[in-house]
DNA sequence: CGATATTTTGACCCGGCTCAACCCAAGTGG
DNA sequence: CCACTTGGGTTGAGCCGGGTCAAAATATCG
């Protein structure tokens, strides 16, 4: 219950847990002081490149964890290639299910990612004797299956158009929690998913992504700056296309 | 902290907690006998007609508690009518999320249904208390999203075909888990479901679930009985129709 | 037995998929 | 420095699966 076996120069980088940047948010926002310090003994960090998998489909996981920096995507395929986004995963979500050894998606590091990790193993123990831990994941576990089921609606009911309008306002909504800046035209969004993963996360072919975004456009609800960076000119207007939000908070 | 304001006969009929039949599954499943007893002294049931709504979309749930006779339905609906489901809860199934007064779906009882329920904040107050019932509730919960999961492949990726058998197949696992016999061709399984909540489940619109039916008899799949009865003829075709299942427990 | 709800069937249409060409930016090597 | 490749993105033409609308068939229920 020492260190574990972890080169040394993977804790270099990122200190010790009271100055982690998703400290307050992620699975162990809810630890105490003495609660952190073991966490702290356990864990390691590991990077991993845009595209690189982190979990197979199916495969048994050795570890569990947050991302701490980065962008990753939860996938299924179907035996002939047909693919679905089920999960894309921003700084502070977890990755990996205790009492659960297996995986039943892929995980794929979108964008350069950094996560902090735990044996498997290790993780279960703690998790055991701790009220905090579990609560605080039960939490984000409750949050997630939220999230899929909006996901769903999407899915099951909405047209190419309004997939890809409740898309840019989830991504809109992140963004503006995150700055604390309120939703507002003019409001620059930067896609963190290649015009493939969108279409894998909305169910669609990446033409009709880009036809759609082409769309809008014309429509003049946003403006393509360059392929990763959009700016959207009217709010209320993709909010009024994407349908299932409450326009409450767009001031 | 004493039995709530039931009227006394709703606890008639259904007796303690240790004969309950879903004593073994639900989220009390992993309760000491003592913590049983609290359940007990707290828990009140309530019934429900078919069609008969639980909680409303948005609405602030008073109580959460576990079907233990019946099926309800989650639905979520947009602005312009369109539904879809988004969960379906069979006998020890749960519903209601502690620290989450809104509901943020429909709930609608299928058929008739009995629930054993908890005041929300009375439910609160134990689970703080009780590791067991946490624990129950977080498995559930990952349970939940893996099926969430499942159904996002469905919605996102597969043909109206592949959904009506995926959804057989989901029931004809089900029936034969609980009934202990094993998936074989001739077996019999009852929709619990109306065409238009298959077609709410299924994504798709009740005619094109009527016509798949109809295709899938004619292919030699399935035998149709009565509007709500029918027997699987080829459970391997049917099975590779679904498309992304272990094919594997099909004996 | 009429009356109403559910399911099936048919005819037609359209949104999004397929297939294919083209565009554009960022390497890469001669 | 330029020709060429490579990978992502856009655009166009045509098709088809599943939606829409309408009517017939089949329960279900007083």
């Amino acid at each position: 219950m020492e260190t574990t076996a972890v080169p040394p120069d993977l804790k270099q980088g990122l200190e010790r847990c009271s100055g982690c940047p998703i400290r307050h948010r992620a699975v162990c926002s809810y630890s105490s002081p003495k609660e952190l310090l073991r966490l702290d003994e356990t864990k390691y960090y590991r990077d991993f490149e845009p595209g690189q998998e982190i979990v197979g489909e199916g495969e048994t996981m050795s570890f569990v964890g947050s991302i701490v920096v980065g962008v990753a995507a939860l996938h299924k395929t179907l035996e002939d290639g047909r693919r679905q986004m089920v999960g894309l995963l921003f700084p502070s979500d977890f990755i990996g299910r205790p009492m659960r050894p297996n995986a039943p998606y892929e995980a794929v590091a979108v964008s350069p990612v950094k996560m902090c990790l735990f044996g498997r193993a290790q993780f279960e123990t703690i998790l055991q004797e701790s009220q905090s831990l579990e609560r605080r994941l039960l939490e984000m576990t409750m949050d997630e299956l939220d999230a899929a089921r909006d996901w769903m609606v999407l899915l099951g009911r909405k047209s190419a158009q309004e997939r890809v309008a409740s898309f840019l306002v989830i991504l809109a909504r992140r963004r503006a929690n995150l700055t604390k800046t309120s939703l507002a035209n003019g409001m620059v969004v930067d896609l963190p998913l290649t015009r493939e993963a969108i279409a894998d996360y909305l169910g669609l072919t990446i033409e009709t992504v880009s036809r759609q975004f082409t769309r809008m456009r014309k429509t003049g609800l946003i403006d393509l700056i360059d392929r990763r960076t959009l700016k959207i000119t009217d709010v209320s207007g993709l909010f009024r296309l994407a349908g299932d939000e409450d326009i409450a908070d767009v001031s």
